[in-house]
DNA sequence: CATTGCATTCTTGCATCCAATAATGCTAGG
DNA sequence: CCTAGCATTATTGGATGCAAGAATGCAATG
């Protein structure tokens, strides 16, 4: 249930507050690509002193959130379509990397709690936070069953990368009618007990739904 | 020729110099994996105080290189061989899929340069830093290749956090024989293009090296 | 009216200070 | 001699202060 950090779990430190308080901040598009954040204002929109927020800056800047530079503050991540292109290819071999891995530990259990997973994806089409967590969390479950929690990691952080991009299309272009069917067809590949074609299947999928968010992008802004 | 970010550049700025002093401590094995690290102690080392010492924790935290603790300071990050069997499988995916794109890019010049990069590799198979420093930049090279900013990014930064067991196996182990041959393969599989083969080649090429790095570990530490 | 140069204001980066928490060592009791 | 509990010390997390650098706005000049 943990994403990235605990970003919606009490922060136990100020510093954890204001790292919260960003990423969620990103992830939603609150703040736009570019955007200036300076540190004073920040600590007194959640009341602290500029200090912890430096920190969540820097901790953010190495997730490649924010972009700090010196003696200039930090400024929003923002991608072009190639950066954002790159991002899903390296999606696709890590996560191809997961289900490899998943697919030689997963059980029975596991697949009947995927399938329940994908059919709340499936019926939270509607509500575009919903989806998107949900979404996410499937993907997560199937990267979980591999065992490995850096890969997980990275994995994850990647998602939060994409996410505003993701929201934007989701808002803005057709839903995802298809989603069904995709992730339903990684589930039976991760029961295949093939583990070359499951990670076949997984990257695939991942590069499918690149274009299209990306192309969507390029559209909208223009 | 930069690495990971200006380690050995003149930092310009504390914190700068505070990570980059850190990390080469870290990458040179200087710290021992659960060594504990005190603010304090590391600010009088190089003349600071402890605030651009505490930010420089938090990114090196971010990279894996620390694990900070809440309230019980900051301890240098250790691995099982699960863990580094781990990272050399997300390294294998993620120049796998450098190698895929880098094929694609590659001229005559860059295969000239890798040959010559590989030439003072061989030549520098009997001082540690020197092989380290160049079988780094090699596979560098040919992941800069790929075009992808993040991509080499994250390859580097795992090349980083395996760095202290692949010093360790260079040291107490018998010295890479088989390493030109094996980098000489990569560049065949680069020039054959066919984007599919040089992708697998590298991936066999980083999986293979990783048993006896690790069995190594758990020999000599038993 | 646009542009350059300068003065002012704002923001960052770092040091220092203080409170809260953890580590250490000592003493007393078994 | 070992252990539990307490007092002392060390260390962290955060706030504040201050100097250096960047941004802003204004005025003078072309």
């Amino acid at each position: 249930m943990a994403l990235i950090s605990d970003q919606d779990e009490a922060a136990v430190s100020a510093e954890g507050e204001a790292y919260g308080y960003l990423l969620n901040k990103i992830r939603r598009g609150e703040l736009k690509a570019g955007e200036r954040l300076k540190a004073e204002e920040i600590a007194n929109e959640i009341g602290m002193s500029r200090m912890p927020v430096r920190e969540a800056f820097r901790r953010l800047d190495a997730e490649g959130l924010l972009t700090l530079r010196p003696n200039r503050g930090a400024i929003v991540a923002g991608f072009s379509p190639d950066q954002l292109m790159e991002f899903f290819e390296i999606r696709s071999v890590l996560e191809g990397l997961a289900m490899r891995h998943a697919s030689a530990n997963v059980t029975g259990a596991d697949i009947e709690e995927l399938r329940d997973l994908l059919f709340r994806l499936d019926r939270g089409k509607n509500d575009c936070d919903l989806w998107l967590n949900r979404h996410r969390e499937f993907h997560a479950a199937i990267c979980r069953l591999s065992g490995k929690k850096r890969l997980l990691k990275d994995i994850e952080k990647l998602h939060v990368l994409l996410e505003p991009q993701i929201r934007f299309w989701f808002m803005h272009a057709a839903k995802p009618i298809s989603a069904l069917q995709e992730h339903q067809a990684l589930l039976d590949a991760l029961v295949s007990g093939n583990p070359d074609k499951a990670e076949a299947v997984m990257r695939d999928h991942v590069l499918s739904t690149a274009p299209a968010i990306i192309q969507f992008m390029t559209e909208g802004t223009k």
